[in-house]
DNA sequence: GGCTTACTGTAGCGATCACTACAATTGGTA
DNA sequence: TACCAATTGTAGTGATCGCTACAGTAAGCC
């Protein structure tokens, strides 16, 4: 009856396992970084053998992989939910950019495990840096729209440098705020930065 | 002749050994990170074996850390180096600004590596990150310094907020410029930031 | 020549690394 | 009942980890 002959039922605990081991990896990688992210410390904290780990992912590289993809669904599950559209457009990027600052402290993971591999540069690169520079750069695609919408007049080379301004604002105040701890208000920091790169625009 | 009686004589290579364990040390630690700079890397990259890298240093703690001490000095010798004086406090921030951004263009080491510690949290804190925020923190205090010398009239918050403002816009500028690799004119966006952030005190 | 100091080289310690082989278990299906 | 596939548990593999003991070497000083 209730058995479509093509649907896995997920049996036993597989999908909370992989969810339980992801977490532990990013406990682990926020601690420590990639190299010291080790399988024996995830499987410690996790509570699951090693070989459930190597059942669920390739290898550490592929679980690092995961870990990225996985927080950046987060962040951006946290970043896109209001969407205004109403208002001048100084309000509008003060809005967005309050979002994101909101989702950042929320969902901190994606940006803090990233930036840890993106310094990195081993010989052979870790398919996590990888994940991580190519949704980062959607990411700045979208500001980089944003601002053209909004300053249609500015050249292409205007708008390329204001969005690389504003992203990395965005990158200093969120490794300021991990650094120093939560003493800072990050939302006000951010409306700050995306006042003064619409005023820059808009010179 | 040739010998007073109480100077040492820097026999063998000692210090030209400890310099190269420091360049190796480096390398390795730019492209894996703390817990990825294996002694025995270092020493097949210096060609000295491990018994003279624990000759020059503690443990491979003391040795990150040296590191860190190291290329902030030299960082810092790159940028104390143009005492410019002159000209309006736009121009004169600016040049500063343009300073910093080539002294980390030349010496990248000591914000590279740094904030890969910073951005760890390891239950037991290594050395090497201690020194960093604190020898950062000299830094950002002489920018909040120049700011108050140039905007007498703001007062202590608004003081620290651009200064919080003026160090991660440079965090973050540099960060991308490491993450996207040398197609960045650093020293203009420098000089762009300097801008932005004097406009912004000067509202 | 001997003595000391400053390194360097060799060898290896126990611990931990990423990873694997494979048996045991357990729920769903027949 | 028997069977199958999805997980977990046990027990390792060889390699590499940080670090050390200690002998060897060579230059300065008497």
């Amino acid at each position: 009856m209730t058995r479509p002959p093509t649907t896995r039922k997920k049996r036993a605990n597989g999908v909370e396992s992989r969810q339980r081991i992801l977490d532990a990896t990013v406990e682990i990688a926020g601690e420590r970084g990639y190299e010291g992210t080790s399988i024996a410390a995830v499987s410690a904290t996790c509570g699951l053998p090693a070989s459930s780990i190597y059942w669920h992912f390739k290898d550490k590289d592929d679980l690092i992989a995961a870990v990225i993809e996985r927080s950046f669904e987060t962040w951006l599950a946290a970043v896109e939910l209001p969407g205004e559209e109403t208002g001048t457009p100084l309000e509008r990027i003060t809005v967005m950019a309050a979002n994101v600052a909101r989702a950042l402290v929320d969902a901190p993971d994606f940006l803090r495990l990233g930036l840890m591999l993106a310094l990195e540069r081993r010989p052979t690169e870790p398919r996590g840096r990888r994940v991580f520079l190519q949704v980062r750069d959607v990411a700045r695609q979208k500001i980089s729209e944003v601002i053209e919408s909004i300053f249609p007049e500015l050249d292409e080379e205007s708008v390329r440098t204001l969005t690389t301004y504003a992203v990395a604002g965005a990158d200093g105040l969120f490794v300021h705020r991990e650094v120093i701890g939560g003493g800072v208000d990050l939302v006000a920091m951010f409306e700050l930065h995306a006042r003064l790169v619409y005023e820059a625009a808009a010179r």
